[in-house]
DNA sequence: TTATTATATAATAATATCCTTATATTGTGA
DNA sequence: TCACAATATAAGGATATTATTATATAATAA
């Protein structure tokens, strides 16, 4: 699950939006992006090691210079392994054992705050 | 854009994917998914606004009760856009006129920020 | 009407994110 | 070696996000 969240909170914002759609054109040099954008270099490198670490792209270093590219497909990749994530039986997800006891003990009484444990509290 | 930025952000997030995951099993009231999930109410509440606005879920107001689901195959739908935009010929795309231009006009000199307009400044 | 259940909203503090400015790093050519 | 080009990293402030606590709202039942 951490690697969805990394993916998307990446995907989640503006600029990187609009890096990832500038280098699905081609790749690019950093300072390229810069000319394209308008953006200050930082905020570039900046954006670019964020969508690197979610493994949204790859990075060639020639020289000084920095080439960066769309990682293959790897964003269709994790789109698909959510929805399967979001379809797979809870039961087998690891990470949501808790969850999954708690759902099978739901009862009709989930939602009353009264006096449940009152009376099993015995005496 | 936007909408893609909104779905990413919401879906960016442990307690959100948690919440969507559970969901995922079956939609439920919010008492519900604060038996499942363990944690405090207001913050359900917060993240399912969220989630709501971002148009991944649905609520059906049942006497005192809200009842949340997923917004049917949304997600896919979304995810299927976002594919498509970045395939798209980026000269179709609105908001990105301004860049579009700038990819055209870049050369090889576009990285090099040395007297480039020192001559064309003219004497 | 009054109390209670279920949920939403508000206010606040803690943390995280983003952008800018400044500086460090690394490679290349003079 | 020295200067510079290309990029990365660090530090800072501004803003946004998250979680908690407290309170408001709305429906229902007594």
């Amino acid at each position: 699950m951490d690697l969805f969240v990394k993916v998307f909170k990446a995907l989640g914002e503006p600029t990187r939006l609009k890096i990832l759609r500038i280098l699905s054109v081609r790749p690019m040099y950093v300072c390229e992006l810069e000319s394209v954008l308008n953006i200050s270099q930082p905020r570039i490198s900046q954006h670019l090691r964020v969508l690197k670490e979610a493994g949204v792209l790859r990075e060639a270093k020639e020289a000084q210079k920095t080439f960066y590219m769309l990682n293959g497909d790897i964003i269709e990749r994790v789109f698909g392994d959510f929805i399967q994530f979001l379809g797979e039986d809870i039961g087998k997800l690891p990470g949501f054992e808790k969850e999954t006891a708690r759902i099978a003990n739901l009862d009709s009484d989930s939602c009353v705050q009264s006096c449940k444990n009152v009376n099993s509290a015995g005496s």
